[in-house]
DNA sequence: GTCAATTCACATGAAAGAGACCACGGTCTAGTG
DNA sequence: CTAGACCGTGGTCTCTTTCATGTGAATTGACGA
C-alpha cells in the first residue's frame, strides 16, 4: 500500500512539467497583454481624467469571452490607481464587480450591497428596504469629494436578471450628488446587449464604446507562447502544441481563457501520467476533460426538480423516434416524481426549467409549430453520447432512483 | 384547387403567494452593583 | 440598572402557481372554377 502511494507521490514530485503553474490560472494577471495595445490605449485615454479625480465618461466594452476585456480594463485601472497613490491623493475609488457570480449580482439590492462592501462599509445581506440601501450608499460616497469608478463585468448577465432600471438609477444618481461623482465601466459579452435596453440608459451609459475583437489563431499562439515560457519547464512542450491549442480555442470564437485552460489541464494530465513531455495527445485529452467536467459538474449541482426534468429528457432522448417535446417530458417527469415521491410542479414551471437547460447548453431547444399538433419545443440532448451513461448515473444517485 | 377560419399544444408574460432569511426595535429576563 | 435573550414587524429572495394572452402551421370547410 505504502509503496503504491510512494509511487504516486514520487512521480508527482519528480515531474518537472511545470515551472510555475499559477501563470496559467484564470486569476493570474500577466505583465503584458499582447495584441491589445490599441484597446488599452483607448481605455486609458478615456479613463485618464480619473487620475485627477475628475469624472470620466461612462465606458462600455464589448467582446466575446476571453478577448481580454476584463484584463485590459483591470490593467488600466491598476495603473491609474498606482499613479493616484503616487501623487498622494485618494479621491478615486475603483469598484470591480463581477456580475456573473450569482451571489453578487442578481438583484439591485445585492449589487449595491457589493459596491458598498467594496468601499469598506457593510450592509446586511437582506432585510433592508432597497431605498434605504441607496441612501446609505449615497451617504457613504458623499463624505468627501471623490470619483467612484464602478466596473461591472458581464453586465449583460445582471441586466438580464434584473431590469435595466438599476443602471438608470445609477447613472441618474450623479445629478443628486454634490461631492462625489460616479462613473460606470460596463463590460459585456453580448454585442447586442445595448440594443434592448432603455434608450435613456443607453445614451447616458454608452458615452464611449470599445469593441474587443476575438483573437485569431496566430495571436492566440503568441499569448500561449508567452505564458508557456513562464509556466513550463523548457523543452517540455512539443512545437505543435501551440498551434493545436490555439486552433481549438479559435474554434470557440478566439477565447484566450479557454486556450490557457487547455494548456494547463493538458499539463496536469501529463504530470499525472508521469510523462516527460507535453505532447499533442494531451491537448486532445484535456479538451475532452474540460468539456466533460464542466457538464457533469453542472448536472450534479442542479436542484432536485431540475435533475428530475433532465433525467426525464435523457430517458426519452434515446427512445422517442420523432423527437422529444415538452409534453412528453412533462408526462415522463410526472412519472418519475411519483416514483421518487417528489412534489409535481406545474407544466408552466417545467417549461421554464427546460428553457434554463437550453441556456446551460445541456439541451438544444427549437420552438416549432406542428400545425394542428400544436406549438411546442423540440428538445435535442446536447450531452455527448459517451457522457450520457455517466450523466445518468449521477442523476440516479442524486435522485435515488 | 384555393382561401380564410379554426384549432391544437404549448410558448411566453405578468402578477402574486409561500416560505426562508434577515435586520431592526421593543420587551422581557437575569445578573450586577 | 443594564446587557443580552427573545419576540413581532417589515423587508428581500427564490421558487412556484395562477391567470392571461400569443402563436404558426396543419386541418377543415366553404366557395368558385
Amino acid at each position: 500500500m505504502g509503496s503504491k502511494l510512494d509511487n504516486i507521490f514520487s512521480s508527482y514530485a519528480n515531474s518537472n512539467i511545470f515551472k510555475d503553474k499559477s501563470v496559467l490560472q484564470i486569476n493570474y494577471t500577466p505583465e503584458t497583454i499582447p495584441h491589445r495595445d490599441k484597446q488599452i490605449e483607448e481605455v486609458a485615454s478615456i479613463l485618464a481624467p480619473a487620475i485627477k479625480g475628475e469624472r470620466v465618461s461612462n465606458l462600455f466594452c464589448f467582446g466575446k469571452t476571453g478577448t481580454g476585456k476584463t484584463l485590459s480594463v483591470q490593467y488600466v485601472t491598476k495603473e491609474i490607481l498606482k499613479r493616484v497613490s503616487d501623487s498622494g491623493a485618494d479621491n478615486l475609488k475603483v469598484v470591480y464587480l463581477n456580475c456573473k457570480l450569482k451571489k453578487i449580482a442578481d438583484t439591485e439590492y445585492r449589487i449595491l450591497a457589493e459596491i458598498i462592501s467594496a468601499l469598506g462599509e457593510s450592509v446586511p445581506a437582506t432585510g433592508l428596504p432597497t431605498d434605504a440601501v441607496y441612501s446609505k450608499f449615497i451617504e457613504i460616497i458623499e463624505r468627501k469629494k471623490q470619483l467612484i469608478l464602478i466596473v461591472m463585468d458581464e453586465i449583460d448577465q445582471a441586466v438580464k436578471k434584473i431590469s435595466d432600471g438599476f443602471l438608470y438609477n445609477l447613472t441618474r444618481l450623479n445629478s443628486e450628488l454634490k461631492n462625489a461623482q460616479i462613473s460606470l465601466v460596463g463590460i459585456s459579452n453580448s454585442l447586442t446587449f445595448m440594443d434592448n435596453i432603455d434608450p435613456r440608459v443607453r445614451s447616458s451609459l454608452g458615452e464611449e464604446e470599445i469593441i474587443f475583437a476575438p483573437y485569431n489563431a496566430l495571436q492566440l499562439q503568441d499569448i500561449l507562447r508567452e505564458r508557456a515560457a513562464q509556466a513550463f519547464t523548457e523543452g517540455v512542450l512539443d512545437e505543435g502544441v501551440f498551434s493545436k491549442c490555439a486552433a481549438f480555442a479559435a474554434r470557440e470564437h478566439g477565447d484566450a481563457r479557454r486556450a490557457l485552460d487547455l494548456l494547463r489541464v493538458a499539463g496536469e494530465l501529463a504530470e499525472r501520467e508521469g510523462s516527460k513531455k507535453l505532447t499533442m495527445e494531451f491537448i486532445d485529452k484535456a479538451n475532452n476533460k474540460i468539456e466533460r467536467d464542466k457538464m457533469l459538474d453542472i448536472i450534479e449541482n442542479e436542484p432536485r426538480q431540475h435533475q428530475l426534468v433532465l433525467y426525464s429528457i435523457i430517458n426519452l432522448a434515446g427512445k422517442e423516434k420523432d423527437g422529444v417535446f415538452t409534453g412528453n417530458v412533462y408526462n415522463k417527469y410526472q412519472e418519475f416524481c411519483q416514483k421518487t415521491k417528489v412534489e409535481i410542479l406545474t407544466q408552466r414551471r417545467v417549461s421554464d426549467i427546460i428553457a434554463e437547460f437550453d441556456m446551460l447548453g445541456l439541451i438544444n431547444v427549437d420552438v416549432i409549430s406542428r400545425g394542428r399538433m400544436g406549438r411546442t419545443r423540440e428538445i435535442k440532448l446536447m450531452i455527448p453520447i459517451n457522457l450520457q451513461p455517466k450523466a445518468k448515473e449521477i442523476l440516479e444517485t442524486a435522485l435515488t432512483i
